[in-house]
DNA sequence: CGAATTTGACCAGCGC
DNA sequence: GCGCTGGTCAAATTCG
């Protein structure tokens, strides 16, 4: 468990990092994160999955524009079959006005039930940002502030508010020493129900995509 | 007034 | 065993 918390920096940047999205830019770049997987079934999928980095759900910047462009149906689908936690990512780009590093960690945590070993998937990733709460379109609440060793800033917890979710994430502003207005944000486990703000943005589509269907 | 946040206390794991 | 550190709890406080 304590092995996990102290994020170095090389391995925040390097692991499954896209080579389309250079290294903190302000502001520029979509994006993306990796979901980490745990046991090794997971974690072949995950190879798999970055193998074929085309699977990620990048935001089509002409959904996003809502211009001239139209509907991109085949991007549409896509994202509704791409799992919630990827979803967090696609809309947290889409909802604030940052950059974003993803990143993987492999240790993640282990809780024993019973006799069973449940690992809970945890991915982290660094965004650049004004604000240390990002819109990632869950609702969550905080339950604890940290200060921590070699940092000038207290790192924040945060749970998931929906009542069946157990989704976990810590907040934190990298110090001085590195880049302050870079926030790092680890997000522990996946969340069980749709998020809100996403299927109330994606609402209309799914209708207009529903009477097409219906009608021809 | 209910929900959300703050913050000190408590606990567990790890290294010495 | 002891101290340090990270993570969580829960009472108090603040906010909408």
């Amino acid at each position: 468990m304590h092995a996990m918390m102290e994020p170095s920096e090389g391995d925040l940047v390097h692991h499954h990092q896209s080579p389309a999205l250079p290294d903190l830019h302000p502001f520029t770049q979509p994006n993306f994160l990796v979901p980490v997987a745990h046991d090794q079934q997971q974690q072949q999928q995950e190879e798999a999955a970055a193998a074929s980095s085309a699977s990620l759900p990048r935001r089509p910047d002409h959904m996003m524009s809502g211009g001239a462009g139209g509907i991109d149906w085949a991007s549409l689908l896509q994202l509704l079959q791409t799992p919630a936690v990827e979803l967090a990512g696609f809309l947290e780009g889409s909802a604030s006005v940052a950059t974003t590093t993803a990143s993987s960690e492999r240790d993640g945590d282990q809780i024993i039930k019973g006799k069973r070993i449940i690992s809970k998937p945890r991915f982290a990733f660094r965004t650049k940002s004004e604000s240390d709460l990002l819109d990632d379109g869950y609702r969550w609440r905080k339950y604890g502030q940290k200060a921590v060793k070699n940092s000038a800033f207290p790192r924040s917890y945060y749970r998931c508010t929906h009542h069946t979710c157990d989704v976990k994430k810590q907040v934190q502003r990298l110090s001085k020493d590195n880049d302050s207005s870079i926030v790092l944000t680890t997000y522990q486990g996946i969340h069980n129900h749709p998020c809100d703000k996403l299927m109330q943005a994606l609402a209309p589509l799914i209708k207009h995509l529903h009477f097409l269907t219906t009608t021809f």
